[in-house]
RNA sequence: GCGAAUGUAGCUCAACUGGUUAGAGCACCGGCUUGUGGUGCCGGGGGUUGGGGGUUCAAGUCCCCUCGUUCGCCCCA
């Protein structure tokens, strides 16, 4: 055997850890369930053509962190990075607009070739929601706000907080694009490497550069905001009246950018500062045209995703299990009897636990390990009698109680 | 993809400028306690020091390569 380590950037997520990420990812679905949102889920690969289509081919993504391979029939498949695209690809192939407006809601693995640091695997999971076909600032409003729910609920409320900003329709970011890039060419000999390169690329990327000297130079760059016509500007007042109106708090980033050519409006991150680099905890925006561009229905969308590794990370220990109750034989003739009180109370609703083996002096350090709230012994002198002992794991008192009126006893540790 | 740090027992860490059989705490197992845990005492198992190569009389310690992790950049959730 090479290695019995997990592939880089993938891991092993065990019991204790796995409850965390239940628990983001079960607040998450209970939250965009009661905000109306269906469940969808779609292959974790596609054609590869699904994500070059609609991420661009060049973008990061795209060009250096995509797994991609060739599979026996001659198909080039990608295992998916992102949850969008799969969406929007269900979306035309089963003629979903016949039922527009259609909220959805998201949650398992991505899969991106990247260098691994704390909160950035290769192998990741994001849960998500998308709204398709409003194109007005109600569903901008009630996709934020279900992430504020989310989040608040988890907990995260006090560490997070919600970035927004505005990119305008295609016609104000493409006003705006053409300034930006004029100001910067003239910049050029001062711009650091990385936003040179994105000068053609990508260049409102290079509002939000972290070199100082980019930085400076974009300080007295045109502003977005002031390249947003009309529509844009009123689209973008609804959105901040809206959230304001239902208490959501933000701050308006005006550097916060989207870098795809099919994002339009609004463009929104919530952030931490506990997770160093990977500052972004869940992060969503407008795509109005996206499915167009996929080649189905012009459909407006909007939505974002939220990565459930980051937002463990931020969970700590979160609340403890519920406490079982264990049951404890004593001597070999009790084990079958045992497993029937077992059986018994479990199908009644309790968390119950049988040790298996050892002396009782085992099996009572066990229960103690299990966080058990009470153990019920039984032995010979307890089946002789019809009884079992039960004791209570806090206070260690214990008493004898009748088998038929067990139930009546545990109902404290329910 | 680029730059840097780091890697010793299941976990957290120790081992002076290279120097005998690599230690401790926690955890685990057993005993004190043959039907009683969470506190105490005694004992035990555990490591090819991430892997490979090199320098040296001698390498956990120095050098090279490789793998993993972490931090920053790029990018993103």
């Amino acid at each position: 055997m090479e290695s019995l380590k997990p592939v880089r950037g993938t891991q092993d997520i065990l019991p204790d850890e796995s409850r965390l990420f239940r628990r983001v990812e079960e607040t998450a679905f209970d939250v965009a369930d009661r905000y109306g949102f269906g469940e969808i889920s779609t292959p974790i690969f596609e054609f590869t053509e699904v994500f070059t289509r609609t991420l661009g081919d060049t973008s990061d993504i795209v060009t250096k962190e995509m797994y991609t391979f060739e599979d026996k029939g001659g198909d080039m498949i990608t295992l998916r990075p992102e949850g969008t695209a799969g969406v929007a690809r269900a979306f035309i192939a089963n003629g979903m607009q016949q039922n527009l407006p259609l909220k959805l809601f998201y949650r398992g693995p991505m899969f991106r070739y990247e260098r691994p640091q704390k909160g950035r695997r290769r192998q990741f999971r994001q849960v998500g929601i998308e709204i398709l076909g409003v194109a007005t600032p109600q569903a901008d409003i009630e996709v934020i706000s279900l992430a504020t729910t989310f989040l608040d609920e988890l907990g995260l409320k006090n560490n997070i907080t919600l970035e927004l900003n505005s990119l305008g329709d295609a016609e104000s970011r493409a006003a705006y694009r053409e300034k930006l890039v004029s100001y910067l060419s003239g910049h050029k000999d001062k711009l650091s490497h990385d936003s040179l390169e994105r000068l053609d690329r990508n260049p409102l990327r290079i509002l939000d550069s972290k070199d100082e000297g980019d930085i400076a130079i974009v300080s007295n760059a045109p502003r977005l905001q002031d390249s947003l016509n009309e529509t844009s500007q009123s689209f973008f007042n609804e959105l901040c009246g809206g959230l304001s109106k239902l208490g959501v708090d933000f701050e308006h980033n005006t550097k916060l950018v989207r870098g795809l050519d099919y994002y339009c409006h609004t463009a929104f991150e919530f952030t931490t500062t506990d997770l160093g680099a990977q500052g972004t905890v869940l992060a969503g925006g407008r795509y109005d045209g996206l499915i167009g561009q996929m080649g189905g229905p012009e459909t407006p969308g909007i939505g974002w995703a939220a990565g459930v590794e980051r937002l463990t990370l931020l969970l700590g220990e979160g609340k403890e299990a519920k406490r079982p109750i264990v049951v404890i034989p004593v001597g070999g003739e009790a084990e079958s009897e045992a497993l029937v009180v077992t059986e018994m109370l479990r199908k009644k609703g309790y968390r119950v636990d049988l040790d298996y083996s050892g002396n009782l002096k085992k099996r009572m350090k066990r229960a103690n390990m299990l966080n058990a709230a009470a153990a019920i012994l039984l032995g010979e002198d307890e089946l002789t009698k019809n009884v079992g002992t039960l004791r209570d794991m806090d206070s260690g008192e214990q008493k004898e109680v009748s088998l038929e009126t067990l139930e009546d006893h545990l109902k404290v540790y329910k």
